[in-house]
DNA sequence: ATTAGTGGTGTTTTT
DNA sequence: CACCACTAAT
């Protein structure tokens, strides 16, 4: 078998395994997908399993979409009827085909976070729960929390007040997206899961057909999703894990590491097979990225090797702000791209989202084409977000969050009064705005609009029956007034042209590619709306990467998060400062800086050849300046590996060449001086260690100054006292 | 009923 | 700064 050549013993080891629960521990760049996928090509190969008893979960329909790449590359099957896929993906589908067993209508929506909040706050005003006291962020986190624990809300334990609300609000939470036939994406998962638990006939069927789960990134399951595997495996089929502990970075959402720990022991792992060589980057980057995460207590253990040379140093570069780090990396780019590495070879990392707007700006003016990942993506868009709810009304009427999102607009005269009113009627009757717009009480001007609605509605889906997909979006989009209404609108002609985007995004979903046209489990009554539901759960599902077009040549602007996986020739990361990255929001959370750390490791190991480390000493947050020290990650990287590239040209100011924010930008660091001290000033206290001062006060000897220390926070000290030395 | 304007508030990361 | 929720004016 010739895609067996090449593979280390190791991972050869691991892709031929015989039939056994397997954990393979595999480090970054250690070729942890190939084994994946190279392991399902050789079962299959071997006639030990045919395509369809293959189940193969990612956490990204990314790597899914990757897996199915790389097996068609191996084998000469189609892969169409095979199930890789996400946990929420195939759960979906699992959901969409039993239905009814699971208690949902057919046509069930899926809500994404922003819906998920917005049901929540609904929820809480209709139960008159103060929201100061319980933010309502607060309560959607403890229900997703709860379900990602297995749990429905009476068996959430509660010891005070406070929880005990909350599990309230969740029993209402729930019973709301009943009513309405709506699930959250946790909702998704624990509803298969029940689904699976009671129904012993379906768990059977699942289990007699899928002999071999593979799962990706084990390290990333949460308890549900262990569950939902072990569930599945039963006690006949085999389970291969893969994962990395060092790249667990979403413990916030549910995510646990310890979950590989007790795969080990429940499914009788007996061996745990290291893959420890690595492909990907050289000797130097390698060197800082074990030094780096040796910090870290909780690990299984594994350090990297490469045979590769050692390669050129790690880069560091202080900037004085963020303009100027920008205008570096800038610089850097260009460089890059005149020795002949493509744009999309480069990667420009960050650890959370608002810090690419700096960058973007700098290389917008110079020019050079970049692509963002994440932030605000395509089904997240507002006019998306209002084509969408017109077509979940079509596909589900009782979906109220639909309903309220595009009542009024565009606007046709129904107010909050109005809508208050047929809350009301839907509360005291117990059925859905839908159903208190139909039964209409209402009298008057406002009766007849709301009618009017109702009508509108109506006539959408009488004209859409029928249609194929695409054609029902664009009837939808036409009848809702939204093209008029953006027609009219001076910044309209993007959300338009998102619009059109949207038909185009469905007539991909049909195409014979398009994962619509994948074997439905079982019983399918190709019910009236059937399809339009299932491009809704896409939409829900996928929400981000439909502007993912790979092989664009532009630079590559994403999180650390989203970096996961993927490698580049060189990488910069960026805002290396204590507070962002650390993020200072995990610094006080259980095992939050462990995580942190391994978030770094991530974006460490993402580069090939080159690595870039950059911070600034002032930068623009929450519309103020802050000033910031170095992260301590820095100074976790042996000196030895890096090389400090400032230079007389970027020291001291903003380069000349002016990236303003369209004002001023003060000389920076510079503003106040007290006795010799300057504010934005490295200093090392001999007591709270090292430094930087934010602020003075005073002169002579009443002078101050108030220092953020790296490990003590902030302090005030009096110069004529405080042992203060520059640093 | 709708909108413009105001003030207060908060934000990591994402399937 | 940007998003919300609420208020005052059309």
């Amino acid at each position: 078998m010739s895609f067996l050549e090449g593979l280390n013993p190791q991972q050869l080891e691991a892709v031929t395994l015989p039939h056994q629960s397997a954990l393979i521990l595999a480090g970054a760049g250690s070729g942890k997908t190939r084994v994946l996928t190279t392991r399902i090509a050789w079962l299959i190969q071997t006639g030990q399993i045919s395509p369809q008893g293959v189940l193969a979960v990612t956490f990204t329909n990314k790597a899914a979409r990757e897996m199915l790449l790389r097996i068609s590359a191996m084998l000469p099957i189609n892969t169409r009827g095979m199930w890789v896929g996400t946990f929420h993906g195939l759960c979906n589908r699992i959901l969409r085909a039993h239905y009814r067993e699971a208690g949902l209508p057919q046509t069930f929506q899926i809500l994404d976070s922003a819906d998920q909040l917005a049901m929540v706050k609904r929820i809480m005003k209709s139960m008159n729960v103060d929201d100061e006291k319980y933010p309502p962020r607060q309560a959607q986190y403890f229900i997703n929390d709860a379900k990602e624990q297995g749990l429905r809300a009476p068996k959430v334990e509660a010891f005070d007040d406070f929880s005990r609300k909350l599990v309230t609000v969740y029993e209402s939470y729930d019973a709301q997206c009943n009513r309405e036939g709506v699930v959250d994406f946790a909702e998704l998962l624990l509803r298969c899961f029940e689904l699976l638990s009671k129904t012993e006939v379906l768990r059977e069927h699942y289990r007699a057909r899928f002999k071999h789960i593979l799962v990706d990134e084990f390290q990333d399951t949460n308890r549900l999703q262990y569950f939902w595997l072990k569930l599945l495996a039963g006690a006949n089929n085999f389970i291969f894990g893969v994962g990395d502990d060092d790249q667990s970075i979403y413990a916030f959402r549910g995510a646990r590491a310890g979950n590989m720990l007790d795969f080990e022991k429940d499914f009788h792992v007996d061996k745990v097979i290291k893959l420890e060589q690595n492909y990907r980057s050289q000797g130097n980057i390698l060197d800082a990225a074990n030094a780096l995460i040796r910090h870290n207590r909780a690990r299984l253990g594994k350090d990297l090797w490469t045979a590769q040379g050692s390669g050129e140093p790690l880069r560091l570069f202080e900037a004085m702000t963020d303009l100027e780090e920008a205008s570096y990396v800038l610089e850097e780019v260009k460089q890059l791209r005149s020795e002949g590495a493509p744009l999309s070879e480069i990667a420009l990392l960050y650890r959370s989202n608002a810090q690419s707007r700096v960058l973007e700006h700098a290389l917008f003016n110079a020019g050079i084409s970049y692509r963002v990942y994440g932030g605000l993506r395509f089904f997240e868009r507002l006019e998306i977000k209002h084509a969408l709810a017109y077509l979940r009304l079509v596909a589900n009427p009782d979906d109220d969050g639909a309903l309220l999102r595009v009542i009024n607009f565009p606007t046709r005269g129904i107010g909050n009064r109005s809508i208050e009113q047929l809350q009301d009627v839907a509360a005291s009757r117990g059925i859905s705005l839908w159903q208190a717009a139909c039964a209409n009480t209402l009298s008057g001007k406002a009766g007849s609009s709301i009618a009017g609605f109702v009508r509108l509605i109506e006539s959408m889906r009488s004209a859409c029956e029928a249609l194929p997909l695409p054609e029902i979006i664009d009837h939808v989009v036409e009848l809702s007034g939204l093209i008029a209404h953006y027609q009219n609108e001076r910044e309209g002609e993007d959300r338009l042209e998102n619009l059109g985007e949207l038909t185009n995004a469905a007539i991909a979903f049909v195409s014979p590619e398009g994962p619509a046209t994948q074997a439905q489990e079982g019983e399918t009554q190709p019910q009236e709306f059937a399809a339009l539901a299932a491009f809704l759960a896409h939409a829900s599902l996928e929400a981000g990467e439909h502007q993912a077009a790979a092989g664009a040549e532009a630079l590559q602007l994403m999180t650390v998060h989203s970096a996961k996986g993927l490698e580049f020739h060189a990488v910069f990361i960026t805002g290396l400062e204590e507070g962002l990255f650390p993020h200072e929001n995990s610094i006080s959370e259980q095992d939050g800086l462990e995580e942190e750390r391994r978030l770094m490791y991530v974006a460490v190991t993402r580069a090939r050849h080159r690595l870039y480390l950059t911070h600034a000493q002032t930068r623009m947050l929450h519309g103020q300046t802050r000033y910031n020290i170095a992260s301590r990650f820095l100074e976790e990287i042996p000196e030895g590996l890096i090389k400090r590239v400032n230079t007389t040209k970027f020291s001291g100011f903003v380069s000349a060449r002016g990236f303003d924010r369209g004002y001023e930008v003060k000389s920076p660091a510079i503003e106040r001086e007290v006795s010799g001290w300057r504010v934005g000033q490295n200093v090392v206290h001999a007591k709270f260690g090292a430094g930087v001062i934010v602020s003075a006060e005073g002169r002579g000897a009443d002078a101050r100054v108030q220092v953020n220390f790296r490990n003590s926070g902030m302090k005030w000290l009096a110069l004529e006292y405080a042992k203060l030395a520059p640093a």
